[in-house]
This record gives structure tokens, sequence and C-alpha cells, in this order.
DNA sequence: CAAATATAAAAGTATTACTATCAATATATA
DNA sequence: TATATATTGATAGTAATACTTTTATATTTG
């Protein structure tokens, strides 16, 4: 996909790093190769010496960015969520009619990640599968309701946000538009976490799509003939 | 609650473990304590050696019963999937109207939790909450292709199976039923865990039970008027 | 060119996740 | 009841992790 914007960023809380990381080459780097780690090895075997060693710098260094790698998953899942947040708004925002702008957000949400050329360091095909591996370890911790508070979650509370908006412009009398917003998001990343893993608790594979599965329970659970 | 049978016994796949918990007092007590312990520290924060000073007991004797905690905590989950499945079977088995069976269902693996006083040695409620917030850890792994081979996963996929098939007995034209199946359930963990740490990402809370809701989603997706 | 800043290298610490060994104790059986 | 066997406990040890600290060396900027 294209962007039509010169540059956009993704504004990340700033208490998730030590240092910026898009502020120098070694923090693009940090970025970059974590991204293509930690989906090779996955979260656990993940370490910051690993890392150090195949970037080719010392562990010391990227203390100096992230504290731990946690705040680095924090980091990665916000970028994740801000670029997804960044395609919704931009693909709903000329959309006057409410059942073609649910139709189309749910599109975003639930479709399967194509690369984004505007964002050179970071692959967002990646960061998907990343995100739908490693996603919840980073919020199901003893941590949550005090990282909440510091606002590591800002961006991902937003975006749910946003489509519970989209579901009560569509019906103002559904009585569950929040927890269909969050069913959804959730909901689509363990799909496609079955088709991998469990392909016999998921009815998706090449030829269905989490998108017409999930289309099809929001446009029927909110009593509107689906479009698609 | 009350059981009805003399001595049920969730049958656990014996790779899971070294020697059988309920095979001895000690391991009887690993269990039982180990379960207080998850839930009150985190799954990260617990280790062989905490739990065997909690119960006067030494590290390398817990090692004799479970190889690690990622295996405890299989064991955990596979006891905890098993008695939902048994109290699933036991309270739907009678009911010939598939309707109210997939209602009786849904409100099985929806509702919160209550002690069941025929496992003396388990804490449901607790156990539930472990489920809850630790249950994805168990397969988000790398290992979960191997570890679902070895049949880790089977009291799991049985249930969702088992739900699928009432799904289906309700509309067999409906084109998703181990999706929704597979949403009802990891569906139900993630709105209870949201009621707890985000609230604004849900509609459940002291008035509107997840029950409720799933209800709604799973009878309108099916064309069918909700009897609750 | 000097000063400040960023990065690299190396060493050190506490904790974790085990394994191995051996002693003590409980239990089963002859 | 004596003895064999199994179970548990105590201690020590290892490799890896998740850092922190210190010092040296680049690199940037004023």
């Amino acid at each position: 996909m294209k962007n039509l914007l010169q540059s956009v960023r993704i504004t990340i809380n700033d208490k998730l790093y030590v240092k910026d990381p898009e502020s120098s080459n070694l923090g693009k780097r940090i970025v970059e190769e974590s991204i293509i780690m930690i989906n090779d090895i996955g979260f656990e075997n993940f370490t910051f010496k690993k890392l150090g060693q195949k970037i080719g710098s010392n562990e010391s260094s990227i203390y100096r960015y992230f504290e731990n790698k946690h705040k680095l998953l924090l980091y990665l899942a916000s970028w994740y969520w801000g670029w997804l947040e960044y395609r919704l708004v931009f693909a709903t925002n000329n959309i006057p009619d409410a059942n073609a702008k649910l139709e189309k957000a749910i599109e975003i949400m639930t479709q399967a990640t194509e690369i984004d050329l505007a964002f050179t360091h970071i692959d967002e095909v990646l960061l998907n599968k990343i995100v739908i591996n490693e996603y919840s370890k980073s919020y199901l911790t003893k941590e949550v309701d005090m990282e909440n508070k510091e606002g590591y979650f800002v961006i991902y509370k937003r975006l749910v946000n946003r489509l519970s908006q989209m579901i009560k412009e569509v019906n103002t009398d559904y009585p569950y538009p929040e927890s269909l917003a969050s069913t959804l998001i959730e909901g689509a990343l363990h799909q496609y976490f079955l088709m991998d893993h469990f392909s016999s608790l998921t009815s998706c594979d090449v030829n269905v799509t989490p998108t017409e599965y999930f289309k099809h329970i929001a446009f029927n659970t909110l009593n509107i003939k689906n479009n698609g």
C-alpha cells in the first residue's frame, strides 16, 4: 500500500523508551531487527544480548533505548495499533454512510496485513504476526493497572473506542458497542492464531476470511443486512 | 454447586506431569497451593522455589511432579477445561431443544465461576482467574505445534468442538460454527479481563453480564430469537 | 580543536530454572 | 519385625537471564 502523506509519524508514549529509537540510526536498527528477531524466535527466547549480537552492537547500548524487553514489546505494539488507527481514520474519514463506514472499519481491523512502504525500517507484516502471537503477554501481567495509568495502552484503547463509536452510529440502541468493538479486534487476532495452529477451532481458512466472519457477526448482531 | 456423582475425576494427559499429583498428598498440595500462589503473584513471578517454601517442601520435590512451571500451567488449565466440559455435558445432556441447549451451554461457558465442593483441593474460582489471566501464555509459544501434537490441548479442543456441534444443531446453514464457538469461549475470558482492568473497552459490568452479551451475539448471528 | 555526547567492551550481581547427589524418612513386603 | 523400596528433603552446583556499572573509544557539535 502507498502512503499519500509525505511523512506520517506514529507518536508513542515517551515513557515507553529511554531514548527515542527514531532519533538515531542505532535506534531504528534496534526496532527493525527486534521485529525480525521476536517474530523468528518468539518473545520468551528474545534477549537484548542476542539482539546486540545480531545488529553488531552491545547489550548495554540497547538498554539506553529501552529499559527492558517488556517495554520494547509495548513500544512495538503501540506502533502497530497507531499505524492501524491512522489507516482506520484515513480509510473511513470520507464515508458518510454509517453502515459502509463500519464495514470499511471492520475490513481494516481484520484483514491480513500488507506492507506499508512509508515506514522503511518497520515490516508491518511481521509486526502483525508479533501482535497476534505476543500482544496478550504485554497486558496479562500483575503490573497492568499501573502501566495502564501510565498510558502504555492509550493508542489501543483509542482504537477500540473509535470502532465502538462507529458501531453506535450504525445502531444507537445496540447495548454492547464497547464489547463488540473489543471482541472484533481481539477476536481477529485470535482467529488468525487459530488458522495457524488450531485449524479445527476456526471456520476460517484460505477461502473464508476472518473479515467475512466478523462482518457477519457485526451486521447480524446489529440487525443490519450485510453489504459484503 | 453440588456434585451429583460420588467421585468424578478429571483425566489429564499424563505427559503433562512426571508423577500424577492426584496420587499423593504432596502432589495435591502442589496443585492446591500453586493455584493460590499463581493467582496471587502472577505466573511470571511464580517459581517452584517459592512454592516449595510456601508448602514447606523442597524445590526438587516439586520437580518430581512437574517438569517445569509451563507444564504445571498446562495441567491446571486442562483441569479447568475438563471441569467445564463435565459441567457442560451434565447440564445440557437432557435438553432436547437445540436452542435451549445452546443457551444453557453459553451460560455454562460464560458465567462467573462458583466453587465446586466435589474437588476439595482445587479452588475453581481462583482457577478461573488464572485461566483468564494466564491461559493465553500456555499456547502463545514457539512450541505450540509440537505440544499440540503431544495432546496438551485436547480437552480445550474437545470443549470448543462440543460447543460448535451445538451451534450447528441450532442452525445447520450457519457458515462459521467453529469460529463462533472459539470466539464465545476465548471472548468470555477476554471480557472478564477487560471488566477488571480496562472497563472502557467492555460494555459488561455488575449489571450487564458477558453471558447476556454473548447470548445476544450467538442468537442474532444464528438468526434465532433469544429466549434469555 | 575542545567539549559533549553516543556507543562499545567488559565485568559484576542477583535471580531463575533447572540437575545431581546424598541423606532421612516413610511405606510396603517377605 | 526386619528389610527393601520408594518418597521426600537438604544442599550444592550450573548455565542463562536480566540487568548495572565502569571505563574506553568513537563521533558530533559548538
